[in-house]
DNA sequence: TTCGGTGCAAAGGGTTTGCACTATA
DNA sequence: TATAGTGCAAACCCTTTGCACCGAA
């Protein structure tokens, strides 16, 4: 990943922090504000939460980043590559995978022929179980995350 | 509502905080913490953040009460009556529907056979554009609420 | 050199907790 | 009367903001 392309095409500086940042998040896949900021300071000690919680904006309003309501309160960020797309969030593992092509498509059409609604897709986010997890587990247990704090 | 019955066959004291916080669930429909304290308050002065917060924790746990996480971060809540189903949610004028029935069972078949993932119901909420907003406006304009704060 | 970006510390808002008091049963 | 439930205030946690300094361009 060239970051400091994506960073310079979008007139941003491309500071220590921002580099850090934009590499935890293509590694982590998603995190929360304080998930990426214990990610950064591991690679870059000293980034304050303030910067994560500031860049993570600015990178928002330059569409290198989005965020979805994946579990519990917190947003979760995850780089925009692709179009917009929904989540599949595993409850037992944390996985979180996308959901969109066909499956999706055909979601959106039964809704709106069926419930007369319009979904928006970008906040759409799916709890419950990813195949490998209901082989072990008929019960749900414990919310788990896929990042523990 | 014989709120105080409702009360009473869980082992739970019948006080006016809890009264009056099961009425404005049945009112509302929906609410945050937040939303049901104003509400309680405008009933019965006196009534702490508290308590709400603590109230609807225990009626939480007697089954009295279920929430969602409907818009942004704090989690809605309302009375626990029929099985447990997911949410319509309007992005526009804020109004919740059911989402259940057949219509449900349909979704939750297809991400089952398409995407193999078992859907958490009681987690589900679709934001989108209920029937009559669709009508009134193509765009999404700012996430509007159902109880103006 | 300039000004976008950062660190620090303080403030902010919503939620939780400890403790003494109240009021239901 | 006993104790579940409550009010108050403080503590808490996450997030935002002000301001002076730093460093990328």
């Amino acid at each position: 990943m060239d970051v400091i392309s994506l960073l310079k095409a979008q007139g941003l500086r491309a500071t220590s922090a921002r580099i850090a940042l934009l590499h935890s998040l293509d590694e982590l896949g998603y995190g929360t504000a304080e998930q990426l900021h214990a990610a950064v300071v591991s690679q870059l000690s000293s980034v304050s939460p303030s910067t994560v919680y500031r860049t993570l904006e600015s990178l928002t309003e330059h569409h290198l980043v989005r965020h979805a309501h994946l579990v519990g309160a917190a947003p979760s960020y995850y780089l925009a590559r692709g179009p917009e797309h929904a989540h599949l969030v595993c409850n037992r593992c944390g996985t979180v995978d996308n959901l969109s092509g066909s499956i999706l498509e055909h979601l959106i059409d039964d809704l709106a022929s069926s419930a007369k609604f319009v979904v928006n897709t970008s906040h759409l986010s799916v709890e419950g179980l990813c195949e490998q997890c209901q082989q072990l587990t008929p019960t749900r247990p414990a919310t788990a995350s896929q990042q523990p704090r």
